[in-house]
DNA sequence: AGTGAAATTTAGAATTATTCTAATTCCAGT
DNA sequence: ACTGGAATTAGAATAATTCTAAATTTCACT
C-alpha cells in the first residue's frame, strides 16, 4: 500500500525548521510583510538564515499554498498569510495595502474567462484610491 | 504670445523631441513594451537617448496622461498606449500580457469604494490563467 | 548505526529594474 | 547674446531577487 499523504495543511512534506519560520513569521503577523522584513523576523528566531533560504522558502509556501504572494504595483513582493480570495486596495498617496472583499467576483470571473481566450484560474481585483 | 507645440494631443507642455521619440514608440507598437524595450527602439531613432531619459519621459507621460504603466506580477512595468480603463489578463504559464474589457466595473468600483475606507480612484482587475 | 543520493541551506556574487547624482546642454524670455 | 530653470546625459548607486557552488542535512536502505 502506498504512503499516503493526507493532503494540503496535515501533513507537509518537507518543511525544515527555517521554511517553519517563515511560516511562523508570516502567519503571526499581520499580513503584507516584504521579503525583507520577513527576513529580518525570520532572523530573530532562527539566527543565521540567510535571504536565499527566505526567498526559497516562500515560494515554497506559495507553491504549498500556505501563503499567497500579493505583486502590486512597484516594489517589493508581499506575502500574506490569508490564502482565501479576497481583493487589495492601495492607497495611491502613501501605499497603504488593505483587504477588502469583492463577492461578486465569481460571477464576474465567468463572465471574464469567456470573454478573453483564458481559461481562467483566479481573478484578482485592484481599486485604487485614498 | 506663448510658442505652440503642434502636436496631437492639444497643450502638452514641455514635450521634447526625447520625450516625444518615447510618446512615438510607445504608440506604434502593439503596446506593453518593457523600459528596456522601449529604450532600445527608441535609441533606434535618436541614437544616445539614456536610460534615464527613457525613465523620466515614461514617467512624464504617465503622469501626463498620454501613455499608462502597468505593473503585473514580479518583473518590469510595461507601458501601454491605452490610455481608456480596460483590464489584463495574464498567463500562469507563459507570461503572456492581453487586454480584456469588463464593462461591469464601473458598478463595482462603487460598491469596493463604499466596503473599504477608500476614496476610490480606479479599478484594475486581473484574470490568471491559461 | 553507516552510507550515498537527493534536497536544503548558506554566503556571496550576479542580475535586473529603476533611481539618483553631478555635470552639461537646451531653450524661452528678457 | 545672457540667464535661469528644466531636461538630458553617463554612470554610479540602490533595491529586489535569483543564481552558483560548496557545505550540510535528511532520509531511505542496508
Amino acid at each position: 500500500m502506498k504512503r499516503q499523504f493526507s493532503t494540503e495543511q496535515a501533513s507537509l512534506p518537507k518543511l525544515t525548521k527555517q521554511r517553519e519560520a517563515v511560516l511562523t513569521v508570516v502567519r503571526t503577523n499581520d499580513a503584507h510583510l516584504t521579503a525583507s522584513e520577513i527576513y529580518a523576523l525570520a532572523g530573530a528566531k532562527l539566527p543565521g538564515i540567510s535571504y536565499a533560504t527566505v526567498y526559497n522558502s516562500l515560494r515554497f509556501l506559495t507553491e504549498a499554498g500556505l501563503i499567497n504572494e500579493i505583486t502590486f504595483g512597484a516594489g517589493a513582493s508581499r506575502f500574506d498569510r490569508r490564502i482565501d480570495r479576497h481583493d487589495h486596495a492601495i492607497c495611491t498617496a502613501c501605499g497603504t495595502l488593505a483587504d477588502f472583499e469583492v463577492e461578486e467576483i465569481s460571477g464576474l470571473m465567468q463572465m471574464a474567462a469567456r470573454r478573453s481566450k483564458f481559461k481562467a484560474e483566479s481573478l484578482h481585483l485592484t481599486l485604487y484610491g485614498l
